[in-house]
DNA sequence: ACCTGAACACCGTTCAAGT
DNA sequence: ACCTGAACACCGTTCAAGT
């Protein structure tokens, strides 16, 4: 029985506490794998215990329900989000804050329905505090601010989605011109983009990021209230 | 046993075709009515049999698969879009169909989550064909079209997901002020913002919808060609 | 062709019992 | 405090049998 200083106890005691070693942060973090591997259907409370060599009953001793479960891995996943500086170059700094949102989105294709489903998620304040800031830079009130991070987040995220269930799901146009699900004589335009190539995903993205940014900037002419100030409210 | 016309007859066979007049259009009529009631959750294979009284695996000769049926329910609902007329005034129809989309989500809450679910959904290219009639009116490009079609829809189905889910499901800030699970030293704005007032959706989605159209208008008249002809290509 | 009942292979979670 | 096994109340779907 070798002697430990009580720091290195205290880990220990949190790291392993059960007769199993079985933790919180162990069955969160074997559950992220398993997401990884087999998606959220695969993820049943069972398969994740004997994963763990524990039987199901044990987990709820560290996770209240496989909803608290999945909004933990969520929230493990949203921690992963690097959230760039933001400068005074305000469109600058929003577009690579929605691109590190999207990064992580892609990087943790499974985690989307999970993060889409959970009911808490204080990680995701970090990225709305940064996208604030840069609005603020951007000369645009706080109200208006909060509106342009829902517009934003909501398109990010609905654009990965797209993109992770691969090309379109019934949403493209080539595809159900081929099932003949679609009449090219009610539909000219939808059968014309459909003739028009590959769909490339950083585009699209980088297309409405461009066209959001722009609206904003437009938006931040037309009522400009001391853009670039450092002013607080009272 | 009274004659019929041939025309009477054979509306009444695809009514009701089995020994208990089951039919495809009654089973997801039935489900749509069950899904608006309890939502996506309670509507199971055995509780619509029940509801319809017949065996649970009677559904099967009707639907080959619960996600059969839910996606029969999704192009159901989406059915039920209005598109209205797309005229010169593109910015203006970009608006009413967008409107359109939006309203038909709020008026079937718990639809969203299947539609977002569906695989298949030829319903939703009469809402593409007159957005990409409305930007081709705008001067985009068919490519660029579809890159805004995306955009926007991402955007209306995004901002309506929310607003379905109440209150914000975890990503009110005050609700997470409140909750303690955010810091207001590190998290000034998000703090600032949750004590700006009432959550307006109907104004949040304005702006979204301004903002993208006032960043599209700006993109046609950068890269202007032939805007408001009517010129296709060869 | 359409419908049924039993069965299979799963779920999340409760509960009483063990250490 | 932590873990277990049995049980409860569900699922979607397969299959063999009926009409």
């Amino acid at each position: 029985m070798a002697a430990k200083n009580p720091s290195m106890r205290r880990r220990a005691a949190q790291a392993r506490s059960g007769r199993h070693g079985l933790t919180r942060d162990r069955v969160v973090a074997e559950g992220r794998r398993l997401l990884r591997k087999e998606g959220m259907e695969a993820l049943s409370m069972r398969t994740l215990a004997q994963r763990l060599g524990v039987s199901t009953m044990a987990l709820y001793n560290h996770v209240s329900s496989r909803q608290d479960l999945l909004e933990a891995i969520a929230q493990d996943v949203v921690e992963d989000l690097y959230i760039p500086p933001v400068t005074s170059d305000w469109q600058h700094s929003l577009r690579a804050i929605f691109r590190a949102l999207r990064e992580v989105c892609l990087a943790n294709p499974h985690a989307m329905p999970v993060i889409e489903r959970a009911e808490v998620l204080p990680a995701i304040f970090r990225l709305m505090e940064a996208a604030l800031a840069a609005f603020r830079h951007g000369g645009l009130g706080l109200r208006e601010g909060m509106q342009a991070y829902f517009l934003l987040t909501n398109f990010t995220l609905g654009q990965v989605s797209y993109e992770i269930r691969g090309p379109f799901r019934g949403l493209d146009p080539g595809e159900a011109v081929r099932r003949g699900t679609i009449l090219s004589r009610d539909l000219p335009l939808v059968v014309e983009a459909a003739s028009t190539g590959e769909w490339d995903f950083n585009a699209a993205f980088e297309f409405g990021l461009d066209t959001i940014i722009d609206g904003l900037a437009a938006h931040s002419r037309k009522t400009p209230r001391a853009p670039r100030s450092k002013t607080r409210a009272p």
